[in-house]
DNA sequence: AACGTGACAAGGC
DNA sequence: AGCCTTGCCACGT
């Protein structure tokens, strides 16, 4: 699982958008795909992520999956890590999952998006 | 160049 | 609510 070394334009504009997340909330990987101008290419923004370097301070616990849920195994530190974090910025979750209409960023300022007609 | 994989998402059962 | 399938697209082998 080795990182590619090159970070692609696309990373930088993905990280500057999640850096943008408030505290105390949290964004899906699609919807900062969305935000970066890369529809459709929710994957990439893990990837990004997953080049982040231990000591940056981008936000990336406020990156979940469109389920509300956090996307890495339950078992995994990472996991734990990462639902830490979101605790101490008052995130709590209703079994493994947390609620858009609660901690959501972009609940109810959703941008319409109807080019799926 | 082909193929499998993945910190995803949406739709069908 | 789960589980499965399909669509996506960048990466490593």
């Amino acid at each position: 699982m080795s990182k590619s070394s090159l970070a692609p334009k696309s990373y930088e504009i993905i990280l500057e958008t999640v850096k943008k997340i408030p505290r105390g909330k949290v964004a899906t990987y699609g919807e900062i795909a969305r935000l970066s101008g890369l529809l459709n290419q929710a994957r990439l923004v893990g990837y990004a992520l997953h080049s982040i370097p231990n000591k940056s301070k981008i936000p990336w616990h406020r990156v979940i999956n469109s389920q509300g849920k956090i996307s890495f195994q339950r078992s995994s530190s990472v996991y734990h890590r990462q639902r830490s974090l979101l605790k101490k910025e008052g995130v709590y979750f209703d079994k493994d999952r947390i609620e858009f209409k609660k901690f959501g960023w972009l609940y109810g300022k959703m941008f319409e998006e109807k080019n799926k007609r």
